[in-house]
DNA sequence: GCCATAGTTTGGCGCGGAGCGAACTATGAT
DNA sequence: ATCATAGTTCGCTCCGCGCCAAACTATGGC
């Protein structure tokens, strides 16, 4: 054991790997809070795959990003939603140098409801998800949903096919971090086919050209049966 | 104008601002709330002097440090609150990479009550002097306050001597940010002042060999009379 | 005026580390 | 088995920038 300051000698390394600008982009393609390749931060972050591979290796290191192997995949997300917070403040920070800058308000409709890919994020996403974990449908683990026994009877209930959805070459109930919320809710294929059977059903609608999703006249009733206390606040 | 993308550019740069070590450990001396001159920070971050001021421009162009020159000295501090949480959540995040460390906790005395300096600092110090601006006593500036005509009298009263302090050599009434509580107190001359004329009214103690500083069993009545509303939380 | 001290500017040295290409392994598709 | 693709390892180049010494300016004390 080298006489080395865990407190300072950390913050001082811990700075060094914020402090570079690809791995800053890096971080910044993570804050939509999907969970991306080696190769899409790579190009994203315009750097080749070699180099991609030793930036997020210094960002796993420190406990910036995780990863999750799957297949020939490697996803990394952020670790985090102190991290996330953490990049909240720097980027509102950051611009207060460079000359004024309006700041780049999230647009309220879009806080409210959303898609995020092809499932439900924002307020009613999180909302959603978390009703169904106070009923038992869903149990959430590390980074993932499982779905419970009498899970399966309320999806079957609802009109939705979960086998089906669990035959899919995808992940079946992947915990997504949600962007303006922050929080975990459903994605994957189950996630996807709860939004789509919403959509079907007619309680929920998304809007032409934007990810924005507005809860329908008869939806909030409906909604409002199935996920007692969701939409409270 | 080149083509600079305000935002992510100004995000890049400012993380470069702060992944440096030398910076970094300048920041975390700051985070005492107390303004430290240039010479102080260059040894404080071991470096040299010319170094230090390469590194201190950076800081002020980032908007993380503010300036007041005044003589020979150049007294830098945090430029806000927000740089504050800044650091504290990077130290918070910082160790979690560096195996487990025990968080480096805040004597909660020291919270209560301490001494910055030779002027009053804590729950203490700040419920001092929020109850004075309160009272009229004193006015909040920029940096400093101000002592309105009023409050002349308020202190004479306590039986202590404005003008004495006024002739030191030294910034008279200065607001200095707190680092527990990230809130302004009464600093300079007329802080120490009235720290150490609660002393000698025995209404307050300090610990031997400790920044901290206790309330006496006399002194809770004496400072809720004179300093009302003050101590509630 | 003098000297002492705080801070800055300049020039040059040297290292850390970001970047890439090429060769490698690992997984999946056919 | 064969090919395609994801990701890694290695060796190398090169540039940014942190650092200091020395010479400079600015301020205060005498």
């Amino acid at each position: 054991m080298t006489k080395l300051e865990s407190g300072e000698a950390g913050l001082e390394s811990f700075a060094k790997i914020i402090g570079d600008a690809t791995r800053i982009r890096m971080l910044q393609l993570l804050m939509e809070g999907r969970a991306l390749t080696a190769k899409e931060l790579a190009y994203g972050a315009r750097v080749e795959p070699a180099t991609a591979t030793q930036h997020l290796r210094r960002l796993q290191e420190g406990g910036l990003v995780s990863m999750k192997a799957q297949g020939r995949h490697k996803y990394f997300k952020l670790a985090s939603a102190q991290v996330a917070e953490l990049m909240e403040l720097l980027m509102v920070l950051a611009p207060a140098r460079n000359g004024r800058s309006v700041e780049p308000r999230i647009e309220e409709p879009l806080r409210r409801g959303r898609m995020c890919y092809d499932h439900l994020a924002g307020e009613l996403g999180i909302g959603i998800t978390e009703a169904l974990v106070k009923q038992g449908v869903l149990r959430q683990e590390t980074d993932a949903f499982v779905l419970t026994r009498r899970g399966g009877a309320w999806f079957a209930a609802l009109g939705i096919d979960v086998e089906a959805a669990r035959a899919l070459r995808r992940k079946f109930a992947t915990s997504c971090l949600d962007w303006s919320e922050r929080r975990d809710h459903l994605g994957g294929a189950l996630g996807a086919a709860l939004a789509e059977r919403l959509v079907d059903l007619g309680w929920i609608a998304r809007k032409r050209n934007s990810r924005a999703v507005t809860v329908t006249e008869a939806g909030w009733r409906k909604l409002a049966e199935h996920f007692p206390n969701a939409f409270d606040a």
